[in-house]
RNA sequence: GCCGACAUAGCUUAGUUGGUGGAGCGGCGGACUGUUAAUCCGCAGGUCGCAGGUUCGAGUCCUGCUGUCGGCGCCA
């Protein structure tokens, strides 16, 4: 157990006491007679002095030869200092728990970090494992973990239940080629792409309900924007259309940015993010534009689109250009998406949908929309599409019973990090990155 | 699936018109200091991704393969 950390011991808060750190060497230097340990913990780093006469020469040479990374016990006292760390600890006694084998060196240098400067290397990426370590990971992960922890509060705030979905599956939400196929006992299955299917089937009993949960996609993308396992937060809700749907969307984005402000601002700003860009995305409401408009605005920049298309990033860059903010994008054409958005009764040609679209660049982070509900209208659309009924029996059913307006939305977690993180590559936001070309670490 | 790059020590890299591969970091040995990516001196460490080809001679030129990175399409 620890007793001390050194996030306190750096704001003071132990000052002129006694303290017992544990953590890992991040540097060290010295002479013989004196040595300074820059000791890392989960909290902070702080350095530690280190007097051959104080100590004793056994404990000294320890020191004096573990390597960075070896983990280590140190009791001192704890001061406050003029020199450029503010605070650290006159160090009484020293013991190495974990020791570091010279012959194997801790691997991630600072040369390797020099040249990776947020994107990362064929190297790094190897040693995922131990790069995790570091403070620029570790600053994304602490990020990450407000950003799941907002939408729980968002939803729980919200009187929402949170409510799981098998991920083996046999059909897709999607069209079928981004698929995972998996073995399941001499039958085949796949790995989910979304919760949203099953969270319908319990829609008529929750009524409010949602998750955070991995989603897989066999997309050989090569971006910055896509993992083949992502982490998917979606929510479900009855007696509602597209309008109320996309209030919480906005209004769940809007909550994240301001739950990081709250919590997270130090790791921010040590990321180079401008806080000011932070608040802006939680105070402000994000504009929608419908389908047409945005064509309309494409088309006046010279850009080739045609109607009944779907947007593709290029040109979405182009659109978010014109905003500071996320913005919503509405009835699509009905051709250019799935079965399950529902046609726009005053106008069948546009469904009842909607894409937020993140600034700077990042892309897409909520797609949604008002589902199909009435049994004639999905069967009707399913037909159009010449998709096959069998395997959507059960989707079919919660329209055969009661069935009643509602809608959802999904929301890229791992893309909503990266933007408000300001990170170069959606792989910075997540411990152990799954592409294409990737399944190790 | 398509397009474009790259591959030299543990890491980051230099390597000229083809002529026996250098450096910084890290490691080891030593010196020295309330040091700040400490500094200084020395040592070890390389099948130049793999396989062919051209050539008297290939890290360098050519072909193929493999791997990685970036971009597009698709999407969260």
């Amino acid at each position: 157990m620890k007793t001390h950390w050194i996030g306190d011991v750096i704001s003071g808060n132990h000052d002129q006491s006694e303290v017992h750190l544990k953590g890992w060497i991040h540097r060290s230097r010295g002479s013989k007679r004196l040595r300074f340990v820059v000791l890392r913990d989960s909290t902070g780093t702080v350095q530690c002095v280190i007097k051959r006469d104080v100590v004793g020469d056994d404990a000294f040479e320890t020191v004096e030869s573990a390597l960075i990374e070896s983990s280590v016990e140190i009791s001192g006292m704890a001061i406050p200092t003029d020199r450029e760390h503010g605070h650290e600890v006159q160090v009484s006694d020293i013991r190495i728990i974990g020791p570091v084998d010279p012959s194997r060196p801790f691997p991630i240098t600072e040369s390797a970090m020099a040249e990776a400067d947020g994107g990362e290397t064929e190297f790094l990426l190897d040693n995922r494992h131990l790069y995790l370590r570091t403070g620029r990971m570790t600053t994304m992960l602490k990020i990450r973990s407000s950003v799941f922890g907002a939408i729980h509060s968002y939803f729980r705030e919200r009187d929402f239940i949170e409510y799981q979905a098998p991920n083996f599956v046999a059909g897709a939400v999607e069209g079928g080629s981004t698929l995972f196929e998996v073995p399941y006992f001499g039958r085949k299955a796949f790995l989910t792409q979304s919760w949203q299917l099953y969270a319908e089937a319990a829609m008529p009993a929750l009524e409010r309900l949602y998750t955070i949960a991995p989603s897989f996609r066999a997309e050989k993308s090569r971006t910055r924007r896509h993992l083949t396992e992502f982490w998917h937060a979606e929510m479900e809700i009855a007696w509602s259309g597209n309008e109320e749907v996309m209030n919480h969307g906005g209004g769940l984005v809007r909550h994240i940015a301001r739950t990081l402000l709250n919590e997270r601002s130090d790791e921010l700003e040590s990321l180079g993010r401008d806080l000011k860009l932070i608040e802006r995305y939680a105070s402000s409401d994000y504009p929608r534009m419908r389908y047409d408009e945005a064509i309309e605005r494409l088309k006046a920049k010279g850009v080739q689109v045609e109607w009944g298309q779907d947007l593709d990033y290029s040109k979405e860059k182009i659109l978010t250009e014109d905003f500071e903010v996320p913005h919503f994008l509405t009835h699509y054409p009905k051709i250019a998406k799935p079965f399950y958005h529902r046609p726009d009764p005053e106008d069948p040609r546009y469904v009842l949908c909607h894409d937020l679209l993140a600034p700077e660049g990042y892309g897409e982070i909520i797609g949604g929309g008002e589902r199909t509900w009435s049994e004639s209208e999905i069967l009707e659309r399913i037909d159009e599409e010449g998709t096959p009924v069998e395997p959507y029996e059960f989707y079919i059913d919660v329209r055969r019973y009661g069935g009643v307006p509602h809608g959802g939305f999904g929301l890229g977690v791992d893309r909503v990090c990266a933007w408000l993180a300001g990170a170069d590559h959606i792989r910075e936001t997540i411990p152990f990155p799954r592409d294409s070309r990737r399944v190790t670490p």
